[in-house]
DNA sequence: GGTTAGCACTCTACGAACGAGAGTGCTAAC
DNA sequence: GTTAGCACTCTCGTTCGTAGAGTGCTAACC
């Protein structure tokens, strides 16, 4: 048996219907649909074959059929099509931004928040991969008498500050000549190159040896770990208005699950490079995720680093809309995270 | 007809037990207690005068009675002992900041999730009040052509940093000079005090008239504007564990209140000053919270700069716990934002 | 007079029984 | 190959009845 003209369209048919409504599909609501002409009876015959083949499911005998997730696999990769986004949900977008100012963290938050807003689903925002940005400054502010806040300066606009110690008691001046140095002899170089180089810098400048140690220990350590926390979560709550949530203990482990960056983390770092990935239902290794479905998106910035966002929403979640908003998203987030430091 | 000794008693014997078990409690309950030598028919009468006196609410005819938000008011001012916290929680509070940092906004944010996980209730931090802090140095690093971070050290540590437009295209050693000149002015003055003071400067700066209206605008506007988002929320879904949300409509309900900043701020803000309130189901402002309760704290930072946090839990909460909770955290705060600058 | 045993009464929670409605699967006719 | 017809199945909402918990009242007791 195989998968003819007819089935293809009467699958279409089911998942679009079941997407909208999230209640099993009969035969008659298809055969009523507009394009179809077959009286229910044919179409359950279909339908059997579809169950057979592993597209359908039956929550019982006498309800009508879910699409598997093997039907949405399916219907991933040959039925859907990838609308460029609407103007109004681009309008939308730009206007979300339009106060952003240009640091990663806000860019990264308002970038969640509207995601979720728009799709009305479950947003995650993680900040691009720094191994790969080149850093444009670096400068130290004192802080108290023995700590000071670093700030580095990328291509992608400014990074998470750390604060760190400063073993010796420097006044500010001589923080800010330092700072200069820094910046001197790591203009230009990526994260990954700075260990290298720091050996060189070592040799000329004995003197604060203990300090330079401490700036490298944050720039490594400090704001790679910080990494997997430097994610955002927006809309937490959409999902529990969908159907598919009316059971507490369901909501509650979903919740927690979005509570654990460390969990979430793996999830979207795992689509590394790709531009979209769809992983639905079971295909998410976590169990609690197996009754949904994450979309991931790559966004760029500047030349060679990228970052990752994504949408989780139940398996029936409007694929399109949700694929063609985190396009346009992808290419908003570029737009303000390598512009703003040539403005 | 009189609160005499023994209705005391009996009413703090059911406020505990609901506070235990969330369960209308029957006179055979309270009378199988320890030191209660009544039996359920002496209890029986004893809690019909509670009722009247309305101190006690029967959900229906034949439950058993819980106690309203007049007995909590009553308990939580006559009957209510604070203990000092308990070792092991001073020993997990203070675990959980060893590894903290002393950016304002870390500390405001492990709070909260510290105060969340001890509880098991939801915490609300907020970020100390600006406008009595001491200035002890100004910032500008240039980000961009045109764009500079602003960096404001205070006596509680650093505030939010604000990323702000350079009218002129100024080189960063320009920049290190004029945050040089800004931090000799303004050190030492209070948020408040610096409008006042601008206005001399500007007289004998005027070259950089617009570089100093936006480092104005943004110590003012973006500031306090920031004040009611600089709010951190934490243990979210940790009420959705309780009973009293085992309904899914108000579960969400009460969500979305923890959602918007907004709504939240203005709940602590009103405590202002106040080292300790508590506000019981309906004495709150907002429907939402109508079976909520609120136990808001102040901490210090400094001499006379203050900042508030809060738990929210349902009506029964443990107020005992909480407020030595409360109490210790606040400690806890203080030492680590007033101590921080001068180690 | 305060306290208590006894008992009828009330209300909820829970489970069984049942009918309506939706949908299927099969058969036979077109 | 398609469709009408029909018996069958399963869920959902309703109703009904019962068990259990708890009250309120009365009368007896100390």
């Amino acid at each position: 048996m195989r998968l003819d003209e007819r089935k293809f369209m009467i699958l279409r048919a089911i998942i679009d219907d079941y997407i909208m409504t999230a209640v099993p599909v009969g035969s008659r609501t298809i055969s009523r649909k507009a394009g179809v002409s077959f009286s229910p009876a044919t179409i359950r015959n279909e339908m059997s074959d579809l169950e057979e083949l592993g597209y359908l499911d039956q929550p019982h005998t006498s309800a009508g059929r879910v699409p598997s997730a093997k039907a949405y696999r399916l219907y991933v990769d040959h039925l859907l099509k990838v609308n460029e986004v609407s103007p109004e949900d681009a309008k939308r977008i730009t206007d979300h931004f339009n106060a952003r100012a240009g640091q990663v963290e806000e860019v990264i938050r308002g970038a969640a928040q509207t995601l979720s807003d728009m799709t009305r689903y479950t947003a995650l925002v993680a900040a691009p991969q720094m191994y790969t940005m080149r850093i444009e400054r670096v400068q130290l502010v004192k802080v108290g008498a023995q700590t000071a806040l670093m700030i580095v300066v990328t291509n992608a606009g400014i990074i998470k500050d750390a604060v760190i110690r400063v073993p010796e008691a420097l006044e500010s001046d001589h923080l800010y000549t330092i700072s200069q140095m820094l910046t001197e002899q790591l203009h230009d170089l990526t994260l990954s190159q700075i260990r290298q180089r720091f050996a060189e810098v070592f040799r000329d400048m004995r003197e604060h040896r203990r300090l330079f140690a401490s700036v490298l220990d944050a720039l490594e350590n400090r704001m790679e770990k910080a990494e997997s926390q430097n994610m955002v979560v927006g809309g937490t709550t959409n999902l529990l208005s969908y159907p598919e949530y009316s059971d507490l203990a369901k909501a509650r482990n979903f919740l927690a699950v979005l509570e654990s960056k460390e969990k979430l983390y793996p999830l979207l770092k795992q689509a590394g490079g790709v531009e979209f990935t769809i992983r639905i239902g079971p295909e998410n290794r976590l169990p609690e995720l197996s009754e949904c479905s994450l979309i991931t998106a790559t966004y760029r910035v500047g030349e060679n680093t990228t970052g990752t966002m994504g949408v989780i929403g139940p398996t029936r979640m409007n694929y399109g809309r949700v694929l063609s908003v985190l396009s346009f998203m992808g290419r908003m987030i570029s737009d303000l995270l390598s512009g703003e430091n040539s403005d």
